[in-house]
DNA sequence: ATCTTAATTGACATAAAGTGTCAAAAATAA
DNA sequence: TTATTTTTGACACTTTATGTCAATTAAGAT
């Protein structure tokens, strides 16, 4: 991942929004995650990946659903592998279904 | 990618049953692919990557449903990301929903 | 059992993708 | 304008992926 082309609502945008509502720099939510600011901003435009621990590490500091934010982020990368695919759809009903399966069996 | 552990049905095991079906030993496929048995040894078994390329080259060759590969394939990538992920149902289900608002407005 | 073919494994070199750091340029606000 | 925030790109470095090959292991035939 890390190229953008997600349309809408990407966990990036959201916490772009999300620190943009709280009025907080760059600067200054960079500094408590420890790393660059340009970094952040990438990651906030869809220019770098985003980890999972970044995205708890945000939600602690804007005090916001941690769930909602992973599943927005775990959505991002299920979107970005079926992009552009006519059969994006069928894939992810299939992996739906795979998904059930799994936890009901004795799955793996 | 390229590890395995995506329960059953991965498209590796299904072009792995496909070949054996059709007696075909990996040396002929590999030499119609054009690519080391070694390879595609280790595709059918989730070792190493397999690209959409390989899946349509192969649906050729043992002349089956081409979407039907596709979609294993496609899901496969998919339950790769949400691997371990309490919220991989959701997730998907947001992937969907954006997916279908994508096709759906003026999309990107 | 041997002989033969098929399949797997691991090492290696190379290529590609991702990462962190920094400074300069561009945008925004005061 | 000046000050601050944000974006951009270059760079060195690391990690991951890829292709090639040889050696090992497994399977089948006789």
């Amino acid at each position: 991942m890390s190229i953008k082309m997600l349309s809408t609502n990407t966990v990036g945008e959201k916490l772009r929004n999300l620190r943009e509502e709280q009025k907080l720099p760059l600067r200054k939510v960079a500094a408590l995650l420890d790393i660059d600011v340009a970094i952040l901003s990438k990651m906030e435009r869809g220019e770098r990946k985003i980890t999972k621990e970044i995205v708890l590490k945000l939600a602690n500091i804007y005090k916001y659903n941690a769930d909602e934010l992973l599943v927005s982020f775990l959505s991002d990368k299920i979107l970005y592998e079926i992009q552009d695919e006519a059969l994006g759809i069928e894939a992810l009903k299939l992996a739906e279904e795979r998904v059930k399966y799994m936890k009901g069996g004795d799955g793996e």
